[in-house]
Order: C-alpha cells, then sequence, then structure tokens
DNA sequence: TGTACATCAGTGAACGCGCGTTCACTGATGTAC
DNA sequence: TGTACATCAGTGAACGCGCGTTCACTGATGTAC
C-alpha cells in the first residue's frame, strides 16, 4: 500500500491541488502570487501533474470559487434553520453562524477577500457574483419572515447588498487576526454585529418614496 | 541634454519607479505578483537601480501607502471647503468628490483595495490605519457641523467607520469598469449614495443607550 | 573664483536558481469480448 | 470468469528564460579650502 505511487483516489490530485492552493493562502501568501510549481510543492506531487487538471492558475482560481460558493449555500442553510424567527437577536444569531463558519473554512474567506481585488477579472466576477446571489437570496428570506415588509423590493435588494458588504468587508478584519485570539474575534463579532443593527434601523425607517424626490 | 546618463534630478527614479509600481497595478496587475525586474523594466531603468532607493518590493508598498495617506488628506481638504452646509445634499456632494478623486487618483485607490487583502502584513496595518483616520477626521467633522449631536462618540466613530468600510469597498466596484464607462460610474456613484443615505438615516434613529440594554 | 576630493545614484555584466511548460514514459484501472 | 487492449492520471528529465541579487565601475554633483 505504500508502493501504489500511480492512481490514486479520481479527482484526490486535483482536490489536493485546490486544498494546497487555499492553504497557502491561509498562511499569509496572496493567490496571484502563487506558482504553478509551489502549489504542486505543496501537494508533494509532481509539477507535470499540474497540468492534469488545471490549464493554469486561473482556472484553478474558479474552481475555488465554484467550492466557495457551496460553502457559501452552506452557511445559508445554516442561517435558515437555526434564525426562524424574526426577533431582535436575528442579528445576532446571523453573525454568530457567519463568524463560526469563517472559522472552521478561514482559508476560503481568505481567498473570497484576496480575490474581490485579485489579479484575474474572472475570478473577481465570480466572487462577486456569488456575493449577489447571497444578497438575493438574504432579501427573499426577509420577505419570508416578513421583515422590513414596507420596502420596495429594490430598496430591500440595496439593503440585503449593504449588509453582504460590510459583512464581507469584515473578512479582511479577521485576516489579520490570529484565530485564536478569542478576544479580537469577539471584538470583530460586536462590531459587524453593530454595523448591521445600523443599516437595519436605516432600513426601518427608510420611506421607499424617497429616492425620487432626490434622485430623478 | 540627449547625453546626461547619470544624475537625474534628485529622487527622479525613486518617483518614477512608485510610479512605474501603481501604473502596472492599474493595468490590472496585482500588488503581490509584481516583481522588480518588471517595475524597473516599465520605469526604465536598469534593475539594479531599485536598490538604491527601496529594499524590496514591500518596502516600496510602505511609501505607496504614505503617498495614499497623501492623496486621502487631499481629499478630505477638498470635502471640507466644498461641503461647508450640512443640509440633505452633504452626501451626495462628498460622494460626487469621493468619484471624482478615484477618478483622478485611479491606480492609487486599486493599490489601496488590493493592499487591504495583500500580501505584505505591513501594507495591509498601513492602509488600515489611513481609513482610521480617515473615519476619526470624519467624525470630528460631523461634530462640528452638529450633525448626529444625539450620537456618543463611541457611536459616532461606530457610523464613520461604517461610511469608510463602504466608500472603500465601492473601489472594488470601481476597480472592474473601463473608467471611460460613465454610464456604470454614475451607477456606483449612485448606489454608493443609496447606502450612505441608508446609513446616516439608521444613524439617526440610533439610541445610545441601546447596545447597553442588548450587550453587556 | 578655481581646484581637489568625497559622495553616491545609476550602470552593466554576471551569478545561480526556480519558474512554466514540453515530452515520451509507465502502469493501474476500466472496458470489450 | 479470464484475457487483451485502451485510457489517462501521474512521472521524471529536460528546456530556455526571467528572476532577485552581487559586484566593481563611472561620472555628475556637492563640499572644503
Amino acid at each position: 500500500m505504500t508502493d501504489r505511487k500511480k492512481r490514486r483516489k479520481p479527482g484526490e490530485t486535483r482536490e489536493k491541488l485546490m486544498e494546497s492552493a487555499l492553504t497557502l493562502v491561509g498562511k499569509g501568501r496572496h493567490y496571484a502570487s502563487l506558482g504553478i510549481r509551489e502549489v504542486t510543492r505543496q501537494a508533494g506531487v509532481v509539477p507535470t501533474s499540474f497540468y492534469r487538471n488545471f490549464r493554469n492558475m486561473d482556472d484553478l482560481g474558479l474552481e475555488l470559487v465554484d467550492q466557495l460558493g457551496l460553502v457559501l449555500r452552506r452557511m445559508m442553510r445554516e442561517a435558515r434553520i437555526n434564525v426562524v424567527q424574526a426577533d431582535e437577536r436575528l442579528i445576532e444569531e446571523s453573525v454568530d453562524i457567519f463568524i463560526r463558519h469563517v472559522e472552521a473554512n478561514r482559508d476560503f474567506f481568505f481567498f473570497m477577500a484576496q480575490g474581490l481585488a485579485g489579479e484575474s477579472r474572472a475570478v473577481q466576477d465570480g466572487i462577486r457574483s456569488e456575493m449577489r446571489y447571497f444578497a438575493t437570496e438574504l432579501a427573499n428570506d426577509l420577505r419570508r419572515m416578513g421583515v422590513m415588509s414596507h420596502l420596495g423590493d429594490a430598496d430591500l435588494e440595496l439593503t440585503c447588498d449593504l449588509v453582504v458588504r460590510t459583512v464581507a468587508f469584515s473578512f479582511t478584519d479577521l485576516l489579520g487576526v490570529s484565530p485564536d485570539d478569542d478576544a479580537q474575534i469577539q471584538q470583530i463579532r460586536d462590531r459587524t454585529t453593530r454595523f448591521l443593527q445600523l443599516i437595519f434601523i436605516g432600513a426601518e425607517h427608510w420611506e421607499s418614496g424617497r429616492k425620487a424626490k432626490e434622485g430623478v
């Protein structure tokens, strides 16, 4: 069994390469500066193997975006299960779930934070698209729960977009913090919660007719 | 005069190197993936010259952060001059000034957006520190104008932090847009304005005692 | 004002190294009969 | 069930190239007298 040099489980090397890229990102490297040899080295695989699975680093990056989408969907699902009632702890509970998932998938969220201003336009657009989807789903959930029912669709979507951006920005806060530094993580959690409270209070008092008066 | 091969104006090469790095970033490259030879090539200078001015790319990055600080301060000053009265157009006028400066210093703001999740911790911290300073100054200005006078210092600071984050996130929106695409820039401008309106409405209705009830 | 000297930003050649990419190969697994 | 063959993920050697960094140099500018 130590002898099997060829033919691992199908997709195993592919997975290992993606994992290795994420690991390097988690260690503080920027995705844009990663090289093919570096990633294969981390994966314990010969450089040539890379080309059996990906065309180039951008290609691998796009696959990571897809996996990121799965992580985000899992997070949404958990939030839906646990945050059923629209009481005043809705925000705090959601932020808790969010922080927990970020801690459990640290590298993924690092990759996401980097990718937003990254080198590959395709990756950038992919992450942006995931965020848009997330905001839309959030809007649907709030509608379903009867929250912010006074808002028109466009205004609710605006609010959710701002929420998602604010949460995403918190990733970059977590980026600079050691995963063991509970005190600082707690602080980021509190601050994010307050940001969202501020936004939701704004949304509560937002008059949907307002823009028509000012904008057009 | 075409013959002078040595001794340009003092600091000229240094400036040209920083400018070249920014130019490459503006062309879509990520700062983390730039090399010394690449930057010197862009600057029309021999690679060795780099070491006469900087220790490494991180060092150059830190100098760029300092210059970014100057750009931000210039922006703040202009905003202070032009936005004197706290009427309802305060936000729109500020966003206009902000968009104008981003367009005029496109590369700088790209660098800033990248640096927030960049490879160098020092650069990351530097940009973060500039943002904190910006938020503090904004809070001071609002105090001076008598806006949001019902908020405690901590809550005002929280609001301003969220404003700065929201504006900073808009950089990444502009990042993917051609500088000539006026329609899309206009759309980002409007959206950013609405985000800020939402935040300020939230701040208007924020009860400073609230957190004491919930948090502690 | 003129001369001698120190300084130091920019030069150009050279180095060893790791990079991305190619190639022919190998051998375990899946498939046809 | 057994045999022959196709497939194709992973291998290892090799390539040319651009990288970061070093070194001794050069010559314009600034300074001392």
